[in-house]
DNA sequence: ACCTGAACACCGTTCAAGT
DNA sequence: ACCTGAACACCGTTCAAGT
């Protein structure tokens, strides 16, 4: 028996889903390299031997966020397929507490987060459209989803904390039909011109 | 004469507008409460006297970097004056560094930034559409607009940085106007089913 | 009212050294 | 390959004390 028995050091994945799950209890402002550190019993130092820095850990949380996503089957119309598209991502970033905060500034970093991207446009490019109008209905369509889950969230921890501002979570559902649908609608008026 | 020369007491008015040359100077995450009390020749504490925290600074420079567009012309047509709403509030978040990434992260917190929300509101609002149709456009398109102008403020930072990627300003003007479009013509299908 | 000086409780990251 | 220990160069915020 050369091996000790609490020798006990982490992989990459580890580092990730520890991650995660830290993300989930604490939120991202105290999603901390230190905090992580401690939760995997571990120096700081070590995370760098997983991940060259924070922002690269974040990518990998986001990447991690948005991935598992099931596309939901695609359907004749291509109208539903984004609509159920653009509600299978909200409901993957509402997953993980700050979801959308840790996706949106991975994006703006210019980092990973692409698979959503992705999942966006294919289900637009259903409909027919020009490589360029797909890709920018698609951007537009996941800003308008990086907004609005944003905004959800940081609602629901002052609810919370909380402070009762009323409007449950129908509304909040409701007028995120409303952003996705004035896109898909915006879109068809163009697929209409094209004949 | 019993006032000395260089007593220098400053207004919050004038940590506010250092705070504004400094995030456009050195970009949102160099903004930090003791580089910005060096910029003001101070104690670090000093600050404390005219902000009660970095938020409700960041807040103000939210609502200076939102306030003083000049709403452009109201003129006629409904969807005209949406565009130009748009297009001013654009032209506002471009004016300062990280500009969108400030009215957006001060948004999420529930602080100001309303007067964004509001003229876009009140552009919509010309197409006598209901309350809650109304307010939810409204979010929506601040959604898009915040989240391409983030996007667009951040690839500067790179280009800025040498890191050239091809696609000009005019493709990052078309894609604002594209999606702005998209919302707009959202919202016209709506009006027509008033009829 | 506005500011100083000093401290508190943290950060992300680097780097030599260990196994 | 994975980690420790220690350090570097910072943070935001508080608070007694000065004028």
């Amino acid at each position: 028996m050369a091996s000790s028995e609490t020798v006990r050091r982490h992989t990459q994945d580890d580092v990730a889903r520890t991650a995660l799950r830290l993300l989930d209890d604490v939120g991202l402002p105290d999603l901390t390299m230190r905090r992580l550190a401690a939760a995997l019993d571990v120096q700081p130092s070590a995370l760098y031997h997983h991940f060259p820095n924070k922002q690269a850990l974040l990518a990998d949380l986001a990447d991690r966020i948005v991935s598992p996503r099931p596309v939901a089957t695609t359907s004749g119309e291509w109208d539903r397929d984004v609509r159920s598209a653009a509600a299978a991502l909200r409901d993957g970033l509402l997953a993980y507490r700050d979801g959308a905060e840790v996706v949106a500034s991975t994006l703006s970093m210019g980092l990973g987060a692409d698979a959503a991207l992705r999942r966006l446009s294919d289900s637009i490019a259903l409909g027919g459209f020009d490589e360029a109008t797909t890709r920018r209905a698609a951007t537009a369509l996941l800003h308008f989803v990086l907004g609005h889950v944003s905004h959800e969230q940081q609602r629901l921890q002052y609810d919370s904390l909380g402070v009762v501002v009323g409007r449950g979570p129908d509304a909040s559902a409701d007028a995120f039909a409303f952003g996705v649908d004035l896109l898909v609608e915006g879109l068809r008026a163009r697929v209409v011109s094209y004949l």
